[in-house]
DNA sequence: TAAAGAAACTAAAGCGGTTTAGTTAATTTG
DNA sequence: CAAATTAACTAAACCGCTTTAGTTTCTTTA
C-alpha cells in the first residue's frame, strides 16, 4: 500500500495539517518542523495522492480537449501547442476525439465533466443535427471553456482564423492569376470553417464579378480520399472544366492532385489548386501546396493560456474572441491562367 | 453547487448507500426503490463525481500514454489506436509526450502516476544517461505497464515489430536490386529501435558478402531536417557515393530525398530510398516512398488492450511480448541497380 | 405460529487529502 | 508581570463517493 499524508504525519511526529501546510508551501510552520517534515517526505520518498487533492480541493489540474479526428496533421499540431502550454503550467490534457459526429461530442464532453477536468477545448462540430444544448449549461454556469472555432450563436471564449478573409484571400489569388473558372471542393457537414470559407469564396467570385457556378461547388469530407473522389467526378466532366480550385483544407487538395495525376491533368500547368491548413507535409507532397497557412500550434497555445487563465479567476466572466493571423503560402500547386486549357 | 449523492438519497428518501447501490448497478435494493432512485436522479441530471469515485474505489478508468513526439505522423496513428481502444473499454487517456528527452520522460511518469491513471503505456527513449530506476519501481510493484517497443534488460509487457527483422527485410530488397554500396541514415539517441534496426542494417550486408563502411553510417534525429542535412553532407563528397540509402524512419527518408532533390541527384535512377513507418503522407510524397509498414494503429490497439487486461487482473503478473507483423511496402523511391551512376 | 433464513436497507467508517476553528505556546505590550 | 497578541500547532469536519457490518423487515419452514 502506498504511503499516505498520515504516514508522514506519525513518522515526524506531527499532524496531518502540518504535514499538509508544508506540502503546500504555506505557512504556518517553524522552519524547523517544516524542515522535519520535508526529510520525511524524501526519505520516504512520498508524494501526495492527486486524486485526494483533487476531491478536496475541488480542482484536478487537469483539462479535456476535443479534436475532430485525432490523427488529423492539423490537430496534430494544435495538440501540441496544448500539450506544451499544458505541461508549462502544470495541467495535464485528457483526450477527446468526436470524429466528426455530434453524438460523440456530446458523449465526449460529458465524460470529461464527470472526470471534473477544470476546463474544456473544444473544436466543434456543427451540423443541421448538433446538439449544443452542452453549450448552453457550460455557458450558463461560466464554466472554463474555449473553442478552437466558433459556433453560430453562442458567444464564447474562442481563438480561430478568420475563415472568411482567409478564403477570401486564396480565391481573390487565384484571380489575380487570371482563373475565372474556380472551383471548390468545401467542407461542410463537420464545422461552421466549411461554411465561412465557402462563403469567402463566394464573395471573392461576386466582387470580381465572376458568376457562381453551382457545380463548381462540392462538399467533401476533410480527408484525402474524398478530396480524390471528388476530384476524379469533378474532372471526368468534358466541358467546362475548371481551371482552379480551392479546397477546403491539404487532405482534400492532396487527395484532388492525386486524382488529377491518374487522369493525367497536369497541376498546375492545367489545373491550379490550393489547400488550407499548411500542415506540415504540404510542402512535401508530389507539387508542393500553395495553401492558406493555419497557426495551428499558436492556436492551441493561446487557446490554453486563455483556458487556465478563466480557470484562474472563476469570477470575472471572460468572452474573449482572438483572430490569429493567416497568410498564404505560394508554393507550385498554382500557375497563371493560359488559353487553350481543357 | 452541483448536486451529489447525498442529495439524491434525501430526494429519494433513501439511503446513500441505496443509491450508489443503484449507481453501479449491483443486487441489494428492491425494484421499486431501484426505479424510485432512477428517477430521482433523471430528473435532477445527476451525475457521480469521478474523483470521488476514483478515492473511493483506488481506480481511476484513465491511462496514461506517453509518446516520444506529440505531433509525429507515426504516433498519431498510435494515438488513435489507444484512444478508440479506450473509448469502447471506459478509460480516458492522458496524454504525455517525451519529446525525446529522458528526464521528460522521468518526469511525465511521476506526474501522471500523481494523477493516479490506472496503467502506463509508454514509447520508451533508451539513451546512455537513460535513468530507468522508474521501471524497476513500477515492475516491482507490479504496476500495469506496456512498452510501445523495449529497453534493455527490463522484461515488460510490451508490443512491437521485429526491428531487426524488419530492417534485414528492407536492407536485403535494396541488395536484392543489385545495389552495393548501401548507407544508411541510423536513428540513435532516441531508441533502441534505432540500434536494432542498425543491427538489421549491418546484418544484411554481412550475409551477402558486404563490407560494413563507417562513412555509410550516421545518425541522424528522427526528423526532416535532419534527414535533409545528413543527405546534403553525405552527398556533397564526390567518391564512393552511396547507390542506396536505407532510413530510419520516413520522415528521414522524405528530408533525404528532399535533399537529393536540391541536389539535383535523380531519385531513384541514381539513388534508391527506402523508409520506415509507413507513415500516411509516404504515398503522395514528391517520390512515393517504398517503406517498411510499421501497423501504428494495430500497435497502439493491442498495447491498450494487453494494458487493461492487466489492469483488470492485478493479482496475475503478466509478461506479454506481442510482436506484430511488419511488411515491405513497395513504392517508386528505389529501383535496380545500375551500372555508371554517381 | 414461532424460529430461522433471506432480502432490503442503512449507519458509519474509510479513501487521502484540505481547511476551519480552536488550543497551546511564545512574544509583545502597557 | 499580567494581559493581550501573535505564532505554531492540531482536532475534527469535510470533499463525494464505496463498502462493511449491522439492523430491520419479509419469507420460509417445521
Amino acid at each position: 500500500m502506498r504511503i499516505t499524508i498520515s504516514d508522514i504525519a506519525k513518522l515526524a511526529n506531527v499532524s496531518k495539517s502540518a504535514v499538509s501546510i508544508v506540502l503546500n508551501n504555506k505557512p504556518g510552520v517553524s522552519d524547523k518542523t517544516r524542515s522535519k517534515v520535508l526529510e520525511t517526505i524524501k526519505k520516504y520518498n512520498y508524494s501526495p495522492n492527486h486524486i485526494a487533492q483533487s476531491l478536496a480541493t475541488r480542482e484536478t489540474k487537469s483539462i479535456g480537449l476535443i479534436t475532430k479526428e485525432i490523427n488529423n496533421p492539423y490537430f496534430a499540431n494544435v495538440m501540441k501547442g496544448v500539450y506544451d502550454t499544458c505541461s508549462q503550467l502544470g495541467y495535464s490534457v485528457l483526450l477527446g476525439s468526436s470524429e466528426l459526429s455530434c453524438e460523440k461530442e456530446l458523449e465526449i464532453v460529458n465524460a470529461l465533466l464527470g472526470k471534473r477536468v477544470d476546463g474544456l477545448l473544444i473544436s466543434p462540430l456543427q451540423n443541421e443535427d448538433s446538439n449544443f444544448a452542452y453549450l448552453s449549461n457550460l455557458l450558463r454556469d461560466n464554466y472554463p471553456l474555449v473553442l478552437l472555432g466558433e459556433v453560430k450563436n453562442y458567444a464564447t471564449n474562442s481563438v480561430d482564423i478568420d475563415n472568411f478573409a482567409a478564403a477570401y484571400d486564396a480565391v481573390s489569388y487565384l484571380i489575380k492569376l487570371g482563373h475565372k473558372r474556380i472551383a471548390h471542393l468545401a467542407g461542410s457537414v463537420h464545422s461552421l470553417h466549411g461554411q465561412k470559407r465557402l462563403e469567402g469564396y463566394k464573395q471573392a467570385l461576386n466582387d470580381n464579378n465572376l458568376a457562381i457556378n453551382k457545380n463548381y461547388i462540392v462538399s467533401v469530407e476533410p480527408n484525402i480520399a474524398s478530396g480524390f473522389n471528388a476530384g476524379r467526378q469533378m474532372f471526368s466532366k468534358v466541358v467546362e472544366l475548371p481551371t482552379a480550385v480551392f479546397c477546403y483544407n491539404d487532405l482534400v487538395a492532396i487527395g484532388l492532385v492525386n486524382a488529377l495525376h491518374q487522369m493525367r491533368i497536369p497541376v498546375p500547368e492545367k489545373v491550379s489548386v490550393i489547400g488550407f491548413d499548411n500542415i506540415d507535409f504540404s510542402q512535401y507532397v508530389q507539387i508542393p501546396l500553395t495553401t492558406i497557412q493555419m497557426p495551428a500550434y499558436e492556436i492551441g497555445k493561446s487557446a490554453t493560456t486563455l483556458l487556465i487563465k478563466q480557470i484562474a479567476s472563476p469570477g470575472d466572466v471572460l468572452n474573449e474572441k482572438i483572430i490569429m493571423r493567416h497568410e498564404l503560402i505560394v508554393r507550385n500547386s498554382c500557375a497563371k491562367y493560359k488559353k487553350g486549357r481543357a
